[in-house]
DNA sequence: TCGACAAGTCAACAAGTGATTACAAAATAA
DNA sequence: TTATTTTGTAATCACTTGTTGACTTGTCGA
């Protein structure tokens, strides 16, 4: 139960409510940490909750993994109507992201990378939830090829500024940075 | 010693020798699992070596991460006189790279990213190595801005490729990406 | 009110981690 | 030969890991 200090407000047995708060501490530490390193206690401490109750409602910290990670790992929020309008839109939406708090497919996706049990779990989600969907948007030739580019040029800039801690903007800037990656990723879906 | 199986052959007594074989495996596992998952035991036994080897010659697990990764992160080999083939060449090297045993700085970074340890270590190795010599050849406005996106692009790629296991090209031909890839790396070094 | 059952806690497990040590064996150099 | 360096063995330390079984506690229907 929550103690003097933080998150997790008091929760009544509700075992529904309480799987969910595993759920989403799961997702906020398996983000930050990797799958590898992400500790179960951890998670548990973070729901306001014993460590037991991993085991006995996910049965272990793979199925935990599972039942976390995949279904939000969906691009679909990103893609918008005004497909001329992706690169701009994209490109805003990548370089201003909120840091914190708020659970990032991308930065998950880049911390489990290490794993080869999350690796696994993740590569087809990746596939069928990122991909496919944008490259059925885009018109022309190799669709699918400049979909994976598209991809990674996105996941190649969190990994750079997120975790790596590069700094992309000396000058503090942000908008060149963004201007230029909109215009590569604009490119690459007007083909 | 090696034994019936395979890789680290014979050795004589040189302390040196040693090192470079501690080395040489430290990298290939790193590369392959990252920094947490790599496990002290797994390198001494693909060295052909004892454990506590590796407390002897580099005190500690980290010391041999230090040892083994920075000095093989330059990314000057990939750097030609040339640069307005730059994207073909640097296309070309990452589409066709040999997935094999070769020790593979980009890829060691991404299997890193999930260690906090790691990425702090490869931080400032990365920008010094990787993308302020790249941002010192580009001419035109916002030199660094675009040679951090230029590296996020080819470690995305490498991370959708090598890691996760996207296939960038379902019909077979390489070629496609590949040229894609040289257009949108060169079209950064434009400017 | 009271029991039954679900929800949650607790303590301990076995296995593995990295680091370090003392000691023996082997190879090399003097 | 002897002396020295290099390496292997094996054990220990203090810890962390995921998981489990037995326990307690809350909640709700009869």
């Amino acid at each position: 139960m929550s103690d003097i200090n933080n998150l997790p407000t008091a929760r009544k047995r509700d075992a529904a409510a309480t799987k969910d708060a595993i759920l989403d501490a799961a997702r906020m530490v398996f983000m930050n940490k990797g799958y590898d390193s992400a500790g179960t206690r951890e998670i548990a401490d973070r729901a306001g909750v014993n460590v037991a109750l991993i085991s006995r409602y996910f049965g272990s910290k793979e199925g935990l993994f599972k039942a976390a990670i995949p279904p939000t790992m969906s691009m679909e929020p990103m893609l918008i109507d005004d497909m001329a309008k992706f690169g701009a839109h994209i490109a805003k939406h990548f370089v201003h992201k909120d840091l914190v708090c708020r659970f990032d497919p991308m930065l998950a996706l880049i911390r489990a990378a290490a794993s080869e049990n999350a690796t696994q779990i993740l590569c087809t989600t990746i596939e069928e939830q990122f991909i496919t969907p944008l490259a059925n948007r885009l018109k022309g030739s190799d669709a699918y090829e400049r979909a994976t580019l598209i991809g990674a040029q996105l996941t190649g800039y969190d990994l750079a500024t997120r975790v790596i801690g590069v700094n992309t903007s000396p000058s503090g800037d942000k908008s060149k940075v963004e201007a230029i990656l909109a215009k590569v990723i604009q490119d690459l879906v007007d083909g």
